[in-house]
DNA sequence: TTAGACTCTGTAGTCGCTACAGAGTCAAGA
DNA sequence: TCTTGACTCTGTAGCGACTACAGAGTCTAA
């Protein structure tokens, strides 16, 4: 008897409980095909396994991370065809932290402005503002 | 003879070319009403003028600096109000700047991350990829 | 007169969700 | 057995900030 009995089926509420998802977005997933549709009971309910979560928890960290979903589902392709390699991924992780990097640098120089210019300002209840100033030239 | 002429008004891909904003873009800030509706030719071609372009600018410059429209609507009320303080501009400024300190500091832990992770990774043409790894736990 | 460049309007698409309406299903308690 | 309440199903619309397109009208220079 060492057969392990498969376990009880996951609804769409559990899951998105066990994966810290959002119900919805679980549906959208699906929609747009990163997230296989899943066998259904007799009336129709969803019913999801343990490889649907690791594969949501996989999307979900992945997104944590930034990544746009478009490049998640390269990545799970890869994974799919069982095909990837250490350096394809790697190639797509750099790219992707080139872009991050990107938008720190940008943000950067926002938040350089942004201080700059609230620095000017005497903060008096006075209605001439250096940040107008600022912004209108 | 000191009176000026008052020039000749700009019509949209003319306010297109001087701000450097998208055409579609002007329309679309008239449709939100941070743009105002410009008067129109007979037949029906829209008529902007210099304190248009100083507007549009205002907006772009604002938007530049990750202002997000509806704080932007938020200024040129308190500008269009005449009652606008230093004290006032100042506070939303800050605002605005704390935002995007946290957006930068989320970005930055993304890209510890994401550096760590493809550190790790030999870029070899093996299948067995820490990135993916890192992703799925 | 005609060709081509412009402008007009409304509408749909983008990304990544999130929310809602209205219907059906299921399990526990009275 | 009936009812109640919690769940699930579907389709659709909304968010923010644009961007693109179709089909019609207008203007200007050759």
């Amino acid at each position: 008897m060492v057969a392990k009995r498969t376990p009880a089926p996951l609804k769409r509420a559990e899951l998105a409980n066990r994966s810290g998802c959002n119900i919805e977005t679980i549906r959208y997933y699906e929609k747009i095909g990163v997230l296989p549709d899943p066998p259904r009971s007799a009336s129709g309910y969803r019913l999801y396994d343990e490889k649907h979560l690791a594969r949501l928890r996989f999307i979900l960290r992945a997104r944590e991370l930034g990544f746009p979903i478009e490049e998640i589902r390269g990545l799970l392709n890869l994974v799919d065809g069982g095909t990837q390699t250490c350096a394809e991924v790697k190639a797509r992780t750099e790219k992707h932290l080139e872009d991050v990097r990107a938008r720190i640098a940008d943000l950067k120089r926002i938040e350089r402005v942004l201080a700059q210019t609230a620095k000017q300002c005497s903060g008096d209840e006075v209605p001439d503002c250096p940040v107008l100033k600022a912004l209108a030239s």
